[in-house]
RNA sequence: GGGCGCUUAGCUCAGUUGGCUAGAGCAUUCCGCUUACACCGGAAAGGUCACUGGUUCGAGUCCAGUAGCGCCCA
């Protein structure tokens, strides 16, 4: 940092404008040193309400953007301004450990040195995870600091971290035990690359042009065959089955019939299923049209090893699962295929992509294949390696999330105005704490919370990775003989005519603590499971070793990423045992439910029921949080979404280095609206010369548009610099010749200025303070019989401070930034101060006024501004005491953890408000006559005025003398208005001003009446229109037509006022 | 296929129970370096509120439909 003469809280003077990176490091540590976002659980005797926010953990897989910048200001805006209103405040922070994503960057790196995890034990490639996780820790922690979040830093959690660990570890336990977690073979979106199973939702839909193929299958008795259409010829040799609509007339005929599987010889049956689209010149018309149906032939192969919904018409016919590929796609033997034909074997160790052409090609040369249709239809990505979901069939564990009492405790937390029907398979609201206390903001986002839930399937919560939480079940398979191998089989056998497929077991492991249970695998064999429940250390060493003994082996699987994140408001506070952990005793009670969960749209579905279900479950219905705010969706200038893997992201460093932290806060804060999108355009920052320019931009394979890796410097072409997508991408790399350049954005500029016009302003005020004759009055004074202006700032503050605590509450972070906005810039910078600066210095209540406003003003900012605000305050602290008579101002060393202003009724004052008003409209209209006649601002005018407007003049103190520049008012009388005299029709009554130019241009001062004239009649014609309206005048509410009278006396009364100008003119 | 959002000044966007003459910032033009601030002050110009119908005394705002853009979930 430098050493800046203000960077130090005794500096007596401040520059002359505000420079963040000369405070702003200075700033963090003495917040740092304070301790001041350290919070502690409810003691005895604390009776402040508590405030705790847990921040939506960043992933360690890389830097954050301003997507999370974005989501952080909010929180630390939020939670800084319930920390000045008294709140017990916790802000928890911390990252996760994303499994799959931070793997496979991982793997990336080590692949470019030429390496794969399986060169390294499961221990070392975690070893090199880890690192990666603390370098990128390390660079989101730096990053959050420096925007100014007031996390509480002593607490930063990580979801492998050993406290949230064990919470895992028992959470698992606890639903093994309760049987909401099972194991079972499924298909699965497998990633044939990654080689494991992703979630639903990390799948990405992509619209791929490909093909509909028309393949012919011989019926058994030689009689002809039936045609069926597929985009996924490879799959057939896995076929059990053709499925035809019952509503089909060709059904009939072909009831009890079989075909004969071409290359496999398998004979399969012909099955009538509902779910087969007729083709459209047999469909009947009624309902909307299939899109599928222009390319159907009515007759669909069911491959239940390898399509969901085949899987499915496979249970409803019970048909064979026959899986034809290996866990890497490739067409194999060795995985359920085994009934394959010589012909068959020569596709075996095929890729997807290559079997395909072979099998098309077998069809063709045997005049097999009926047709080829172009067809464009979506197929399931992985989020990750990006190829073709493969779904696969597979044993994987799960979590029975649709149970009622997980499913049914996420839909039943809803407010009961979000959901007024429960689904009929969910029980009744009850008494629980939880039960209809979950809102969302804004609202609309329930809608998504519900539907998510009424059609939930099952959890797969296994992934085939080794970063991650390992699942804590060790199984064996049961030989024929062995010991209870003939009881455990009977029970089996019972509870499967209960419909069930596990039974618990007991005795032996169960006696010391685990859970265990049996089931049936797909191939009839008995499988044990025993899940260890958290032990100490030794203890769970000594356990394993026994059951490996015993012929255990622990699974290989690691959890998926948001089994940890769905615990988050747990594990952070110490779940289960929170007096196992130094310093978090206590904080569950205290900070769970916490007050907001902030985050992003698509998490509502991964991660907000998540965390319902398991904080409901596992504490006491509790909910995890009582708000949800939704916030928007930061995009680039080219609409499309900033994101890490897109490499578009903006490093909220770089804006902290070219606009400073408090710019980018306000500016994001500001953007904050109610809608789904913001855009925001970004420009790059050449490193050579320090120049802003707009980069040139390349469009991806995938059709992103993005700034190219590599740009020219736009004033020294010889030089050039790569870009953050260059180097996210992998295109390019920084070095010494070619720096990376940073972004920027013209965008915050408006925060920049803002935060220097506060500087001025406060810097204005302490001069003014230190130049004052008598310095301001003590703390307390009253406001009766003050100039007006100073009851007019006092009730805009006392406005303000009401919309911000509304717009706070309702997540309107937009007009909370407006809000401030206006009251720094236009009510007090450019009214207020303007105002006073002929009579303040030898005002002492004047004096207080100012210093109370200006202390005022720099409490509201902080939470948005906390740099500047702070590095202001301690310069504020020594003016003098603050308060006012209604204003309490308690003094605090650092304003991060002041009190916010305690304004009361008394400094309302709206008649001042509406006095004020007049004064604006009268100093607008002056100002434009001015501006018009391009009147030097120095030079002083005459105003002359009739008796009403004289009195009203008087009465406002001075201002509208100063701030319409005028040397002196006269009323005006009998006399003769000077020659050069410009006439201004206001409040329906004639004012003049003199001596505003020395040559009179009469056609100016002509259009400019006859412009007044124009508008005026264009009012009244509106007004009276309104008013001979006898609905209007009849329904409308009452004080609405009064005024609208006097809008039209009034507009009449200025018309009046311009047409005898005009008069005179002539 | 289902759901949601957006379309208001040249640009980026406000406009939350329908009600003064539709606002802001930037950019543009004019005047001003008035000892807080040129990261500034004053003023001006700029809009068929996407389109079509409807409800209403009154619609940017509510309803229905159309078009375009975008997102989420299948």
């Amino acid at each position: 940092m430098s050493d800046a003469p203000h960077s130090t809280p005794d500096a007596p003077s401040l520059e002359k404008s505000y420079s963040p990176a000369d405070t702003e490091e200075a700033i963090r540590r003495r917040w740092r040193e304070g301790g001041c976002f350290h919070a502690v659980p409810r003691a005895e005797g604390d009776d402040r309400p508590p405030y705790s926010i847990l921040i939506p953990p960043p992933n360690v897989t890389a830097a954050l953007h301003l997507g999370h910048a974005f989501n952080g200001t909010l929180q630390d805006v939020l939670v800084r301004y319930h920390r000045m209103r008294g709140a017990n405040t916790l802000w928890m922070p911390g990252t996760d450990h994303a499994g799959i994503a931070t793997q496979s960057v991982v793997e990336k790196r080590l692949l470019q040195q030429g390496r794969t995890r399986t060169d390294f034990t499961r221990e070392g490639f975690i070893e090199k995870v880890q690192e990666w996780k603390d370098e990128y820790e390390a660079t989101i922690v730096e990053q959050l600091t420096m925007m100014g979040c007031s996390c509480d830093w002593d607490r930063l959690r990580f979801t492998m971290d050993p406290v949230c660990a064990r919470a895992v570890r028992e959470a698992f336990f606890r639903l093994f035990r309760d049987r909401l977690i099972y194991r079972g073979k499924r298909l699965v979106n497998w990633d044939p690359v990654t080689r494991t199973a992703l979630a639903d939702d990390e799948v990405e839909m992509e619209t791929v042009a490909g093909h509909m193929w028309y393949l012919r299958y011989p019926l058994e008795d030689g009689s002809g065959h039936v045609t069926v259409a597929t985009t996924r010829p490879e799959t057939m040799l896995g076929d059990a089955a053709v499925a035809v609509n019952p509503r089909d007339p060709r059904a009939e005929a072909l009831r009890g019939r079989r075909v004969v599987l071409p290359i496999v010889g398998r004979v399969i049956p012909i099955v009538e299923d509902d779910f087969v689209v007729l083709p459209a010149e047999l469909s009947d018309g009624d309902g909307p049209a299939d899109p599928k149906a222009a390319f159907a032939t009515g007759f669909l192969k069911v491959t239940p090893a390898h399509d969901p919904n085949d899987w499915e018409i496979g249970a409803r016919h019970d048909l064979a699962v026959i899986n034809v590929m290996a866990p890497d796609g490739s067409i194999s033997l060795d995985h359920g295929f085994d009934d394959h034909s010589e012909a068959a074997r020569a596709f075996a160790g095929l890729s997807r992509e290559d079997a395909r052409a072979a099998i098309v090609e077998w069809f063709e040369s045997r005049g097999l294949l009926e047709n080829v249709r172009e067809y464009e239809h979506a197929v399931g990505h992985s989020y990750r390696s990006h190829v073709p979901i493969e779904p696969y069939l597979s044993d994987q564990w799960y979590v029975r999330v649709t149970d009622d009492r997980l499913r049914g405790a996420a839909l039943r937390a809803m407010r009961p105005e979000d959901c007024p029907d429960l689904p009929e398979d969910v029980g009744p609201r009850t008494d629980d704490p939880g039960d209809g206390g979950l809102a969302f903001f804004p609202d609309r986002y329930a809608r998504t919370f519900r539907s998510w839930h009424e059609q939930l399937r099952d959890w797969c919560i296994s992934r085939q990775l080794w970063w991650g939480h390992r699942i804590p079940v060790w199984s064996r398979i049961l030989e024929p003989g062995a010991d209870g191998r003939e009881a455990l089989a009977r029970s089996l056998e019972e509870a499967r005519s209960r419909g069930e497929d596990v039974v618990e077991c007991h005795g032996a492991w169960a006696d010391r603590g685990c859970a265990r249970q049996a089931r049936l695998t797909a191939g009839g064999e008995i499988e044990e499971q025993v899940c260890l429940p958290v032990l100490e250390e030794a203890e769970e060493r000594a356990l394993v070793a026994e059951l490996e003994s015993a012929g255990f082996t622990q699974d290989p699987d690691v959890l998926d990423t948001w089994f940890s994140s769905a615990l988050w408001p747990l594990s952070t506070m110490g779940w289960p045992e929170p007096s196992r952990f130094e310093g978090m005793s206590g904080l569950l009670e205290t900070f769970n439910p916490s007050s907001v969960l902030s985050t992003a749209r698509e998490i509502i579905t991964l991660w907000v029921s998540r965390m319902v279900m398991f904080n409901r479950y596992f504490n006491e219905g509790r909910l995890p949080f009582r708000e949800v705010f939704v916030h928007a969706v930061i995009q680039d200038g080219h609409g499309q979404k900033m994101s890490k893997s897109l490499g578009n992201g903006v490093d909220p460093r770089d804006i902290v280095h070219s606009h400073g932290a408090d710019a980018l806060r306000f500016v994001l804060t500001q953007m904050s609206t109610d809608t789904q999108d913001v855009r925001l355009p970004v420009d790059t920052v050449c490193p050579h010369t320090g120049e802003t320019f707009q980069p040139e931009t390349i469009t991806t394979p995938a059709g992103y548009v993005v700034s190219a890796p590599e740009q020219p410097s736009p004033s020294d072409p010889g030089r050039s610099m790569v870009t953050a997508y260059g180097v996210a991408s992998g295109s390019v790399e920084a070095s010494p010749e070619r720096p990376l350049a940073r972004n920027t954005s013209s965008k915050f500029d408006l925060g920049r200025n803002f935060a220097n016009k506060l500087w001025n302003a406060t810097r204005f005020a302490l001069g003014t303070l230190e130049r004052a004759e008598a310095g301001p009055a003590g703390p307390g004074t009253g406001l009766d019989g003050a100039p007006l202006i100073d009851r007019w700032i006092l009730h805009r503050l006392h406005e303000a401070i009401e919309a911000l605590d509304r717009s706070m509450g309702g997540y309107q972070f937009s007009n909370v930034a407006d809000t401030l906005y206006d009251l720094a810039w236009r009510d007090y910078c450019d009214w207020y101060l303007e105002g006073i600066k002929p009579t303040v210095a030898s005002d002492p209540r004047q004096c207080q006024v100012l210093l109370s406003m200006t202390d005022s003003l720099l409490r509201l900012l902080h939470p948005v501004m906390p740099f500047v605000t702070e590095t202001l305050w301690p310069h504020l602290r020594r003016a003098g005491e603050r308060g006012l008579s209604g204003l309490s101002l308690p003094d605090s060393e650092l304003l991060a953890v002041a009190d916010w202003p305690r304004i009361d009724a008394s400094c309302r004052d709206p008649e001042a408000g509406a006095l004020f008003a007049r004064v604006q409209a009268l100093v607008g209209q002056v100002r434009t006559v001015r501006g018009e006649r391009n009147v030097n601002p120095r030079k002083r005018i005459t105003m002359l005025v009739p008796p009403r407007i004289n009195e009203f003049i008087a009465s406002t103190g001075g201002v509208v003398q100063t701030l319409c520049g005028l040397e002196q008012v006269l009323e005006l009388g009998a006399d003769a208005p000077p020659s050069d005299a410009v006439v201004i029709a206001h409040e329906g009554e004639e004012l003049m001003l003199a001596g505003l130019l020395d040559v009179e241009d009469l056609a100016k001062e002509r259009g400019r009446l006859e412009k007044i004239r124009d508008q005026k009649a264009r009012q009244i014609s509106g007004f009276e229109g309104r008013l001979s309206n006898e609905a209007y005048v009849s329904k409308a509410k009452p004080e609405l037509v009064a005024e609208t009278r006097r809008l039209l006396e009034a507009a009449r009364a200025d018309l009046a006022a311009a047409e005898a100008a005009l008069q005179r003119l002539d």
